[in-house]
DNA sequence: TTGCTTCCATATCTTTTTCGTATAGGATGG
DNA sequence: CCATCCTATACGAAAAAGATATGGAAGCAA
């Protein structure tokens, strides 16, 4: 079976016109190399070099051989350099799946991996926890973003920092202070999110109304936090979102006020599939979100 | 360092789908096949699956690697291939000097050539013995076709049948006979081959108008046959060549006469370079160029 | 859950391949 | 004609690849 280190004792043999100056330069002796020439020459059925005195000449088929063997080489050592990349991260696709409400963390960290790997290209996929871990179960992502909670047996969960709900009000409402109690969305009626399947924040929001001795009146709910931010500005009433929700989708017509008696905490994750390679971009990219979002946590702090 | 057996190895794995398939369909046992990819891994630094409970699933690199290796082993067989044919003679280039006076043979030969093995294409060079002897040092041609005699030191000379001189004189000229004596030349003003270096034919010629008892009337002298017929055709004076050389170089304005009291033969050869591997396409064409050389031999008899 | 099956990984031994050293043979040039 | 340079062959040593035996994890069925 013809082999790459046949190719390379080849090719140098071609190069350099003689056995013993490419034994040399390939670091081994001038005999095994005479062997592995015509063992070469035998696998092919061909000579493909004139013996002559001083010189290795190239035969017709010798020529031509070459010609092939050298860019085989080249582009075996592409490919090797090219898997390589896509491992280290410096190249390929990353494909993502993020919950709307978690967009502002993703496209930080999008703006953050760009710089460090300008090569990876994005993949991205948009949909509710439910879906979100679905793609990731089919292997079309390969990162999940999501709120929780979450079932995670079929996945590693990645936790990024919580953050505080905000008050989202349509702009042109009166409000007395600068910030609000829970006890102001009694009177106003809600827009919530509201996963398609199964329980996530809109359970725990309704249970801190409940906990603040009212039943809130929802007028909608919702799964996108865009269409759900674009009703509070058409003035159809409030919402509690993350923070980091309203943080990219800061729509013109609506204001965003502090809770100052609620310490619910929105949390999403980072999830994956376990039984999956990673490659190393996503571990890189993981790295950077985890950055991101404690940073956004910190600025949270801050301003608080 | 990677080899082209990992690459198979590797793209069979991937192709089965799991290690036990494919280490039946190479006839090895499982174990050595591990091994084998890890080590792959080892060397690419990068894994290539993830093994699954079931089976075995290209990661992203590996992905990439397949389609790539796939392709490299692809490439390589039409390498081999490729240089098997030029061998066989079934493609290739063949680069054929000849004097024109041999020219008849060497059509005639290119022409059946061809039709055993069309993918082989020609370089014709033209030149005369000595300048055609001087592109077969260079290696500037696989194999010449001159006229004897030469220097043979350096070549394998591979003789081709002798054949008659006939005599060629302008249309317009009255002779009594269908066919010519020495002595008839002995009156007419004398057009004959004569080589830049050396002595060929010209001396020859000479030698046999002495014996018939006549010092020629060299009008002109010329290395180049067609030339010399053409200065035939417009009537300045006789010619003696070799039969062959009017066979295809037959200008209007000009007859050819037999010559029945010479048995100079003009003998042809093909010479090679002694120190060189000649391709299977050359070997051929020499077996092609001598049946042809004595088949027109044969012919030449008939005529007789 | 238990037991069975399937498949991958590891360990060890055997065989094959490859390499290095020593050496012979052929061509070239002074 | 000898010295030199290069290639080819012979043979022992080292390295690599393969086969067999075995262990362990995961799926599947009872």
């Amino acid at each position: 079976m013809i082999d790459v280190k046949q190719l390379k004792y080849f090719v140098t043999i071609a190069e350099e016109g003689q056995i013993t100056k490419a034994a040399q330069k390939l670091h081994i002796a001038q005999p095994p190399l005479s062997q592995q020439l015509k063992q070469l020459e035998e696998e092919l059925g061909v000579p493909l070099f004139d013996r002559k005195a001083k010189k290795m000449e190239l035969t017709a088929p010798g020529k031509a051989f070459y010609e092939k063997a050298k860019r085989l080489l080249a582009q075996l050592d592409d490919a090797v350099a090219e898997v390589k990349e896509i491992e280290e991260g410096t190249a390929g696709t990353l494909s993502i799946g993020c919950v709307k409400s978690c967009f502002y963390y993703l496209a930080q960290a999008i703006r953050h991996f760009h710089e460090q790997a300008p090569n990876v290209t994005f993949h991205l996929r948009e949909g509710d926890t439910f879906s979100i871990c679905q793609l990731l179960y089919e292997r079309r992502i390969d990162i999940g973003i999501v709120r929780l909670p979450i079932d995670s047996a079929d996945y590693d969960v990645i936790r990024l920092p919580g953050e505080r709900y905000v008050g989202v009000l349509p702009a042109q409402w009166k409000t007395g202070q600068p910030s609000l109690c829970m006890r102001d969305f009694a009177d106003w009626p809600l827009l919530l999110l509201h996963r398609v399947h199964g329980a996530g924040q809109y359970e725990r929001v309704i249970e801190e109304c409940r906990r603040h001795g009212f039943e809130p009146n929802v007028l909608c709910e919702c799964p996108d936090a865009t269409i759900l931010l674009s009703l509070v500005a058409q003035g159809l009433g409030a919402t509690i979102v993350p923070q980091s929700t309203v943080a990219l989708f800061r729509l013109p017509g609506i204001k965003v006020l502090e809770i100052i008696d609620s310490s619910m905490t929105a949390e999403a994750a980072a999830i994956l599939d376990r039984q999956r390679y990673l490659p190393k971009s996503a571990r890189t990219f993981l790295d950077v979100l985890q950055t991101v979002a404690a940073r956004a946590a910190g600025e949270q702090h801050e301003e608080r």
